[in-house]
RNA sequence: CGCGGGGUAGAGCAGUCCGGUAGCUCGUUGGGCUCAUAACCCAGAGGUCGGUGGUUCGAAUCCGCCCCCCGCAACCA
């Protein structure tokens, strides 16, 4: 028997997702894995708890919201409402769902802040920066265009907006100790290196914790007009989800938990007793970017309500497309709902398991999950089963039995899946999930050899060989059902599936080291269902073109398309006439010091020599450069860039993407250096 | 010297902390098998482990320098 963790709590939250819009595969990642961790926990025996939830305040989303004409609250809703369907349709066993906008939770952040305020770890003090009156809005020195405001153009001015500061000063050596003395708090290590050199160390500043340009937020209720910064009310949730009572009194309103999945607050004694069970957190997982605000500000916000930090933050890597990072602008979203369409909800959740590596992005794409979906999901498992259970039903009627006829070659095949199953722990204990998926299938695959290797259809033909074909599908049939139960965590449904289909229950983690407890004489089913039925690229293509409208071959057929034109509005010819083009020779150039895109060209126009700076670097390099002869825009009022003063500017083409970059230069190369084009 | 990640077979990756026969999946070539979803199994080919110098009996691994790619920051007049 394996030892289990007794009822051992088991508190883990996911990041809770920003309501701006629907969350795409690369969000939906998180909860997947976060469910899988949740679900093998539950097997080694912790009472698990699994929060997720939303973020839902802000001053991007009072804005969306404004766009489509609805009010912030019905816009949140909306979306949290979309958001919870996508985590549901994915299988994912979360035991609370957490909404910033929860009462219960505005309320504690309420006393939290004032709480924080009493003890002097915040202060008030004044945001200063740029501020455009129409626009109601403040930009840093950087985010302004022309020295106007970057959303109207209008002139913007010097201003200074009231503001609650907190001294995370206060807190940074406690934070610095703790992380060295629990070096599994930041998960990957490398991580940690990061935060100690780039933040940590060089000492931090204040954090602004509320606003006053927006309203879309918990008020500070000792000061009408603030707002609590979203940091400090999302993070927050952590806490205020599984019942921490700011007052620590139990009949107040404010204090939340629920047992139920989708419940509302209920103030009780219940609350404080989840709270002292499950805080801190055993791991929050979170995505790799925002890992500064879990490894620095949450705990020195835990310090200051002198509360215990949780035990790890693990910030996972990212899905990203073969072609980059999934954005809009590029057309390569993938939305859960979508695959799940295509693919299958379980097909789904193993290709974002399975390819996202510990510490690296994943890289997602259409060909490989066509390549996973066959190669792992139909041929080395569904396949496996379906051979399995139609050679029991061809040889015995479906019966199961073992009457102790066994080889030595069995005793690999049993090896091999006793390893597999402790390989899993260990790797699920590290939290690799990834690779413990991986030591699941290597069951299924020395299953498939040891067909091979036994050959039971030869078997078959010998009527004295009965008692060992019985043996060798008894075993078969017991490894795919150890295999199937292992991966109950990562494929639910399909584990479930396959069980039904050996008519076993599934084994319990304390006696999956035993290999031999498939009930003797056990009938399984006598229709096996394809679990995953094969498909090639092009039903593939076909299948999302019918589901979702996207032709997943488009891209060989892009550079065919005609670019889209949007005219800027007509000009006189006078106004036109004020610009002054020129040729120009590039006489030397150099790279600009820390700058990843500029290049500094010195270049003779004529009897002049000026500086310019270019973001041209990633198409040409400065030796390239010299010797060129370019069109310059000689009277354009020169400008700072990277420190240096650039004195006009190189006309170059640019494609629709930003991606491919020209220079325009005279087509007879003899044209004079300074000659006027017009 | 802004911060960080990476360069290992045609592709995608592990191995690097802690030196000791370079490994996995896919693809490819050849073979086997016919229970099964044309699935499964075996074997072979394919690598100066980015370059270079050093430490060592021995370096993908440790140390120095260099080159290239990708994020972020800045920024594209």
């Amino acid at each position: 028997m394996r030892k289990t963790a007794e009822g051992k709590p088991y508190y883990l939250t996911t990041a809770i997702a920003y309501t701006s819009g629907k969350p795409h595969i690369g969000n939906t990642y998180e909860i997947v894995l976060a469910d899988a961790i949740c679900r093998y926990r539950r097997e080694q025996g912790y009472d698990v708890r699994f929060m997720t939830g939303t973020d839902e305040h802000g001053q991007k989303i009072e804005e969306k919201a404004a766009e489509k004409g609805l009010s912030p609250k019905e816009f949140v809703d909306e979306v949290a409402g979309e958001i919870r369907r996508i985590w549901d349709l994915m299988n994912t066993s979360y035991d609370k769902f957490i909404r910033t906008t929860d009462p219960y939770h505005e309320k504690q952040i309420q006393k939290m802040f004032k709480k924080m305020y009493d003890k002097g770890d915040i202060y008030k003090g004044y945001y200063e920066g740029w501020y455009c009156t129409p626009c109601e809005s403040f930009w840093t020195e950087s985010q302004l265009v022309d020295g106007k405001c970057p959303d109207c153009g209008r002139p913007v001015k010097k201003a200074r907006e009231e503001a609650y500061f907190f001294k995370m000063s206060k807190y940074a050596d406690r934070l610095i100790q703790y992380i060295n003395d629990h070096p599994e708090f930041i998960q990957p290590v490398s991580r940690k290196n990061e935060m100690m050199n780039n933040f940590l160390l060089p000492g931090l500043q204040d954090l602004c914790v509320s606003r006053t340009s927006f309203k879309w937020g918990i008020p500070v209720d000792f000061d009408p007009g603030h707002v609590v910064y979203v940091w400090l009310d999302a993070l927050s949730n952590y806490i205020t989800g599984c019942g921490y009572n700011c007052d620590g009194d139990t009949d107040d309103e404010g204090a939340a938990y629920v047992n139920g999945k989708y419940g509302s607050g209920e103030p009780s004694e219940e609350g404080k007793k989840n709270f002292d069970k499950f805080w801190p957190a055993d791991l929050h997982l979170i995505g790799k970017d925002i890992i500064r605000f879990h490894t620095i500000y949450w705990p020195i916000f835990l310090m200051s309500l002198d509360l215990p930090l949780p035990k790890q933050v693990f910030g996972h890597p990212w899905l990203i497309m073969s072609d980059g990072k999934m954005s809009k602008s590029k057309g390569n979203v993938l939305y859960a709902d979508t695959l799940v369409d295509v693919f299958g909800v379980d097909a789904v959740r193993y290709f974002v398991l399975h390819e996202m590596p510990f510490e690296n992005d994943g890289v997602i794409s259409w060909e490989l999950m066509c390549e996973r979906f066959n190669g792992d999901l139909a041929n080395i498992l569904g396949n496996l089963v379906s051979r399995t259970i139609s050679m029991t039903n061809k040889y015995f009627g479906g019966v199961v039995e073992n009457n102790d006829a066994s080889e030595e070659i069995d005793q690999d095949l049993i090896d091999t899946i006793l390893e597999a199953v402790e390989a899993v722990d260990s790797k699920m204990n590290e939290l690799r999930v990834a690779d413990a998926i991986t030591e699941i299938f290597n069951i299924f695959r020395r299953c498939n050899k040891y067909i091979d290797e036994t050959m039971p259809w030869v078997l078959a033909k010998d009527e004295a060989k009965k008692e060992r074909l019985k043996t060798v599908l008894y075993n078969l049939t017991e490894g795919i059902t150890i295999g199937a139960s292992l991966l109950h965590s990562f494929m639910p449904e399909t584990a479930e599936e396959i069980l039904r289909e050996l008519a076993v229950d599934k084994r319990e983690y304390a006696e999956m080291d035993t290999f031999g407890l498939y009930p003797n004489g056990n009938k399984v089913t006598s229709e096996p269902k394809i679990l995953f039925a094969r498909m090639d690229m092009d039903t593939l293509a076909a299948k999302v073109r019918e589901i979702a409208g996207i032709d997943i071959f488009a891209k060989e057929q892009e550079p065919e398309k005609e670019t889209k034109i949007e005219h800027k509005p007509e000009v006189s010819y006078d106004d036109f006439a004020k610009l002054e083009f020129r040729v120009g020779e590039v006489i030397a150039c150099e790279e600009v010091p820390n700058s990843g895109k500029l290049l500094k060209e010195t270049i003779k126009i004529g009897s002049e020599t000026r500086t310019i700076l270019s973001g041209i670097k990633k198409w040409y390099k400065p030796e390239d450069m010299v010797g060129k002869k370019v069109m310059v825009v000689c009277n354009l009022k020169p400008r700072k860039i990277a420190g240096e003063m650039s004195e006009g500017m190189i006309i170059a083409a640019e494609d629709e993407k930003g991606e491919l970059i020209s220079l325009m230069t005279p087509d007879n190369e003899k044209m004079p250096s300074g000659s006027e084009i017009c």
